[in-house]
RNA sequence: GGGAGAGUGUCCCGAGUGGCAAAGGGGGAGGACUGUAAAUCCUCUGGCUACGCCUUCGUAGGUUCGAGUCCUACCUCUCCCA
């Protein structure tokens, strides 16, 4: 591991964030003499920000508390065009009304993470829209244009990879890099920000900014990224059958955000508690060692310590006190995701099938819960469902006043009258 | 504008060229084994009021006892030429 002058760069590189840093040194040296300003870009596609935004966002938060600058860049103007990056197919044009939507829903993230001056703090939020929606398209090609050699951007992996699977890459998304490259530049004008950080496969596009940066007003800038995340078993991080792990509680709950965090894989436990939780390293180090069975306990404090950072400290607590009552005592707590009938209805009796796809929707359709049936993967209160022609009614409600509905081992969703 | 090719189970990739919901893979779900892990093994992965019925191969028609497959028109995409 190499060893830096500045706390910034130390901290990232011990925690194993750095990928790829340009000029190393120079910005070393930068950073340990005084603050500087650094910024991330993010998408305004979804409402939310998921997983894969967590890392960056990281960065940000170290960047802020080892003396710096965050800002945090909204593409309000670049999603309006779409990053081919990585991507074999265009993506959907977003109507100006959709992108601010989630534009807005994403940026009570961000206060999670870093203090903003109506906080006390100094980080900036910006937004691209503000410099990209009024660009005069002349002037612009004139200004920006004629620093980038389209024989150059087409080399680049996202565009190459497009035209050698002979996808379309339309030419407004072949502007992307472009518009990031100005980003950045615009930014080093307005705010003096010299560094921008992102995922690897932001590299080239950060790179492009660092040239025009270099082109138009001599600015010095700087790129580091950090490496794309994969689990030990190769995966791609923070896919779940129900889909993206979001941030935003609605989306996601706290709960099952600690359960994503608990079932981390055993080889990910360290690397993990190093890039998604503010631990000290020393202790973490001793979490790591912990072999076999005892790992659980890292992985607790893995969920616990992420969903803290994520969703308040009380909330963490809450989730891990529901996942011990569900998994370590056998019992339930209330906090389970709960699912409310009318107590007539339930009179009446409910059956399994209707309970179990029309209600919870733990499974997807009747036939569905059938097949979960047959191989033993449907359980009312802890007891394996064997006909489906079950009927729930109040007898069945436990001594908590709900009936337990579970898919599998962990999915699982309380029944309650009202 | 001219020429060539593509669109399949609504998660993805992909076989299928007149006859059974349509091979195979990935991904996903459940079970077994475990530690709420990984690996491995097994099962499942269109819908329903279910020994039957309905819906599905880009869209709309047509030929046929029968169409993902043949014909016609159209849509979308890719490549080459202009």
């Amino acid at each position: 591991m190499t060893t830096y002058k500045s706390d910034f760069l130390n901290i990232l590189s011990a925690r194993g964030f750095i990928h790829q840093v340009s000029e190393p040194d120079v910005l070393d040296a930068k950073a340990a003499a005084g603050q500087i300003t650094a910024c991330i870009g993010y998408d305004c596609t979804a409402p939310s920000l998921h997983i894969g935004h967590l890392l960056p966002t990281m960065m940000l938060y170290w960047l802020q508390q080892s003396g710096h600058r965050p800002i945090a860049l909204m593409g309000g103007g670049t999603t309006r065009v779409g990053d081919p990056s990585g991507k074999d197919e265009s993506r959907k044009v977003l109507t100006a009304e959709v992108i601010e939507e989630n534009l807005v829903s994403i940026r009570k993230t961000f206060s999670k993470f870093l203090k903003f001056e109506n906080d006390g703090g100094n980080a900036i939020m910006a937004n691209n829209a503000d410099w990209l929606n009024s660009l005069n398209y002349i002037d612009f090609l004139r200004d920006v244009g004629r620093h980038f050699s389209v024989n150059r951007m087409l080399s680049f992996d996202s565009v190459k990879m497009r035209l050698e699977r002979q996808h379309e890459l339309s030419f407004l998304e072949f502007n992307y890099m472009i518009l990031q490259a100005y980003d950045f530049v615009e930014l080093n004008k307005r705010y003096d920000c010299s560094l921008q950080m992102g995922g690897s496969d932001q590299w080239g596009n950060i790179v492009n900014g660092i040239d025009l940066g270099r082109r138009m007003n001599s600015a010095s800038l700087y790129a580091l990224t950090a490496p794309l995340i994969t689990t030990a078993s190769g995966a791609k991080m923070g896919k779940t059958a129900a889909g993206a792990v979001w941030l935003n509680a609605d989306l996601v709950s706290p709960y099952q955000y600690w359960q994503f965090w608990r079932n981390t894989e055993d080889g990910d436990v360290s690397r993990f508690l190093k890039l998604f939780t503010i631990l000290p390293l020393d202790e973490i180090a001793k979490l790591s060692a912990l072999q076999g069975a005892e790992l659980n306990e890292a992985k607790k404090v893995l969920a616990t310590e992420a969903t803290a950072l994520m969703h308040g400290r009380e909330a963490a607590e809450e989730a891990a006190g529901t996942a011990r009552k569900t998994f370590e005592e056998g019992t339930f707590s209330g906090s389970l995701p709960t699912i409310e009938v009318a107590r007539a209805t339930l009179e009446q009796g409910i059956g399994v099938l209707y309970a179990f796809a029309e209600l919870t929707s733990l499974v997807s359709s009747n036939g569905d819960a059938r097949r979960q049936i047959k191989a033993g993967g449907l359980k009312v209160n802890d007891v394996n469902v064997t006909d489906e022609k079950m009927v729930l009614t109040a007898k069945d409600l436990t001594v908590d006043g709900a009936i337990k509905l579970s898919l599998g081992k962990k999915k699982h969703v309380l029944l309650k009258p009202v």
